[in-house]
DNA sequence: TGTACATCAGTGAACGCGCGTTCACTGATGTAC
DNA sequence: TGTACATCAGTGAACGCGCGTTCACTGATGTAC
């Protein structure tokens, strides 16, 4: 029953964000390919249709979760510069729902400790989502020459992921809260 | 060929030290019994005699794990307070040494992704490890009022995590240079 | 202090299971004439 | 435009492999008398 090339590539882009989800919640090597098929409606036998590897699906599925993510903290800015601008993307990104759906949140906090482990392609896909990231804050951070906007966006992002990760693993509810409430408090004080 | 309870207690502190290294260094999910009983200089089979189940191991070796590296961090900053205590804590924990060495550094870097899906049990340990680095920060930001300093504490630590965890996945090492430098100077940065 | 026996740390084979990957097969789609 | 055949998306069974866990066995240690 061979289907359409449409219907292919529809097929193939919906393993890759089935797949970006499933990452996402369940880790990486937590999530198995016959799990994953079977979430995005296939059976597994039909993976290699579509992909030489699943390290191959991983470095695409990563970029699809960080083109996703970045493409609505951007969307969360526009219109707003400096303080408001940066408040926005802050407060977004260091969000309890954000916190409690990893999903379809960030994919450098959801799986940060497993990409520094991935394939020099899943990484680089992850480091340009980083760059991303960094692009936008630095955006925000108008009133400071370009280079040390750059700086301070490099370490505002890290806190971010660091913050989200932290918020996620500490089982005090009020601890998971203050970790995201004194991070974005930090990162918005005024200089 | 049973051996004594000294030496018995002996391989169960060394199966933990092992395990403590091994998950840092290739994952929790990546580390399997065999592998990590071998490097302990013994048969898989005997693991039962010491643990419950493998997440029992992983539990304890977290806690072990971070106390090694917030011990090694609490000296760093012995004698020194203020400033000078605060770069040093942050520029040993944000050292290209430490990005390098993963296998004897920070848990909460090497497997923060991983920790955040783990048992109630791992993540109270993590979650001890991580008031423990809040504590020794918030040690060194004596011109602050406490809770102050504890919430610039909390933020803190999330961006010496974040930006660890980023700099082992940037694939351009200048920019996995940059990410420790910024971050280190925004966290001693004078206020 | 010496002896007999129970305990149990560690070995190595085996368990069922799920993993990533391969393959023969199907039948609708795409293509060549 | 119609027909014959090649292509290939997707199915479902099977592959070898390593996983966490169990177990019979060993022999030195620990204990009771």
């Amino acid at each position: 029953m061979r289907k359409s090339k449409q219907e292919a590539s529809e097929t193939r882009q919906r393993i890759v964000e089935t797949a970006a989800a499933e990452f996402r919640r369940g880790g990486i090597e937590g999530t198995g390919l016959s799990d994953l098929m079977a979430a995005a409606g296939l059976t597994h036998g039909g993976f290699y249709r579509h992909f030489a590897s699943k390290d191959d699906l991983v470095a695409e599925a990563c970029a699809a979760a960080l083109e996703a993510i970045t493409e609505r903290i951007a969307a969360t800015a526009t219109g707003k510069v400096g303080q408001r601008g940066l408040s926005a993307v802050v407060t977004r990104y260091l969000s309890t729902d954000h916190r409690d759906h990893p999903a379809d949140g960030c994919a450098l906090a959801a799986l940060g400790s497993e990409l520094a482990r991935s394939s020099d392609r899943t990484r680089a896909a992850a480091t340009e989502g980083y760059l991303k990231l960094v692009a936008i804050v630095t955006a925000q951070l108008d009133s400071d020459p370009p280079d040390v906007a750059r700086a301070r966006a490099l370490a505002a992002v890290s806190t971010m992921i660091g913050a989200l990760t932290m918020s996620r693993i500490a089982t005090d509810p009020d601890l998971s809260a203050a970790i995201l409430e004194s991070a974005a408090k930090e990162l918005t004080a005024r200089r």
